[in-house]
DNA sequence: GTGAAAGCGCTAACAT
DNA sequence: ATGTTAGCGCTTTCAC
């Protein structure tokens, strides 16, 4: 009643003793044949007293909390936070609880989080990590069973779900070159994350697969200002590009102001593509076509992976796993490219 | 280096007591006038050792988790994600952690995890409820503090904030009234959440305040679909409003689809407007005037208000605590509407 | 089929 | 300025 029900409270109750309260609580019943009538009178008075389990005293005396560590950049970004809600839901059907970082895009705190993650007890981790890999070598010799998603860093023996970025940057540019566009440029995100990184190299090389000299690089972080300005730069040049590759819909946001700032026509001017898909899109004064990564199925495969970590004992196992996955995108093909072919 | 460096290590390292260790590393030795050297002492051979303290313990013995809860109905939705991100983020600022609940809209759901927080000993719990009270009743008698954060219940001591929904719909309806507008169509979420109530008394009450008879209320969820279907359904009345009203940006997408299916042109042929003022409504085929919620100034403050609470020992004191706290919301006009007045 | 007792890592009252 | 000790709520040997 007053809110500290405990299992001895329990067993005062009803006679019997810790052990036997213990365990009927724990569904161990059967392991212990204990009687159904002792199992009744535990269960019934537990439900009277509106017990609820201690999970910290479990968690010290288990040394497992059945609690899962999540990290990512952040969550005012719609991709991240679909990652985040997805692993949130799918977890919690499985028994675990989420604790929830925000990195907010600045490594040091991604440090003090992950500190503080750490002293958590944690039974797993999914983190979309920054551009900092110490960061993650600190963590605990990997005794926690930890899963990358969008991002992760070579060598570490954990496994990475990710959508495959220079795969969809290499088709998407080359969409764009199928349709007779010679000058390309690209306006990226983050220098330091591996998903632009990644991004950035389809991009140079679905150039030089077709033989295009243009190369227009700009741009240092997802924002839709970046890409405003870097779109600003980019129409001051002589030699202007055809189309704009832009490697976020938030950046995209930014060059569709200056554009129309400009009063440069999409696509009759200038052709416009970007990565992500956001819902929407379709909505734009001229809708835009764009990469759709498989955000659901990337948060679910990352999760199944983390359990079957979690659930393998044998930890020699785990030592080797360093494994990449990597998920194809789609490309949505909407109004914002001109095919210059039909000039 | 075996991961399990507890206390008790660095106290057989240093030749100090168990008490003394444990001092040091909670920074309460001035407190007990600890030399510097021991302090320094420990400290180093703790830093060595790679010493992680362990939260489960610290939580069973002293009672209080650092940890808070954090629960809402869908991380998927921008205006919760970015709530999230707030909390997330000034929580940690404080040393605290965040259990994260993903409700799924799912009141069934809703209940499973507001249970599962019970067990984890949190010191705080902010929450963005679904329209089911009960599920907050069973709420271990208000002894955790609880700040409602967008919707709430009447009848909690819990301290809620929000948007003032009622008036952000009344002022947004009168600037359509004030337009020339007098047959003015509503499209509404889930009628189970209080936000959504009092907008759509808003709406009334502005209708009624002009004394304009035209009523028209549809819809039953947030969603683009909705949107879409509501749309259609009303396109179909003889009697045509000249004015949409959407309650938030995800049906407003699905309005928006409706109408250029039907060919029907915004604002010539109608007027719309919507709540939520996502980033993306400035790049729309017509930018869409629409009601900004001060999300992070919420959020700010809903934290605020529960670090009040849980530094508040005087818990006589949050009996009485139940007060909702309504901020004003801006009106972002944009091109969506038409004013009949010219014509 | 059930129970007694030890101990997980830590803190705090009570020493000195 | 530092140490001893009890105990938070729970699980788990070991015992009968």
């Amino acid at each position: 009643m007053d809110g500290n029900v405990t299992i001895k409270t329990i067993a005062q109750k009803t006679n019997f003793s810790l052990t036997t309260v213990s365990r009927v609580l724990n569904g161990t019943s059967e392991k212990y044949r204990i009687s159904r009538v002792t199992q009744q009178i535990v269960l019934d008075e537990a439900k009277k007293l509106g017990y609820i389990p201690n999970m910290a005293a479990k968690t010290l005396r288990s040394n497992k909390s059945h609690t899962v560590g999540l990290i990512v950049p952040s969550l005012s970004n719609p991709f991240f936070s679909i990652v985040a809600s997805t692993v949130s839901k799918m977890l919690h059907a499985q028994g675990y609880v989420v604790l929830m970082s925000d990195s907010d895009n600045n490594e040091k705190e991604e440090k003090k989080m992950l500190q503080a993650l750490q002293a958590q007890n944690l039974v797993g981790l999914i983190a979309i990590p920054l551009g900092e890999r110490r960061n993650y070598e600190l963590l605990n010799q990997g005794i926690i069973p930890t899963v990358f998603v969008d991002r992760f860093f070579p060598g570490f023996n954990f496994y990475s779900v990710s959508t495959d970025h220079y795969k969809s940057s290499f088709q998407l540019v080359q969409y764009l070159i199928n349709r007779g566009h010679q000058k390309i440029a690209c306006i990226q995100g983050d220098e330091k994350v591996i998903s632009n990184t990644y991004r950035v190299q389809g991009y140079r090389d679905a150039l030089r697969a077709s033989d295009l000299k243009y190369y227009y690089l700009g741009g240092v972080s997802f924002t839709e200002e970046e890409g405003y300005l870097e779109t600003k730069l980019l129409l001051q040049k002589k030699d202007r590009a055809t189309a704009i590759l832009a490697l976020s819909d938030t950046i995209l946001l930014g060059v569709l102001k200056a554009l129309k700032e400009a009063k440069i026509a999409v696509p009759e001017e200038i052709s416009v593509v970007s990565f992500d898909n956001s819902s929407y899109l379709d909505y734009l004064e001229v809708p835009v076509t764009s990469i759709a990564q498989p955000i659901t199925q990337i948060a679910q495969l990352a999760v199944k992976l983390l359990l079957e970590q979690i659930n393998d004992k044998s930890k020699s196992k785990r030592e080797e796993s360093e494994q990449v996955i990597l998920l194809d995108s789609s490309l949505i093909s909407r109004a914002s490219v001109l095919d210059l072919r039909n000039r």
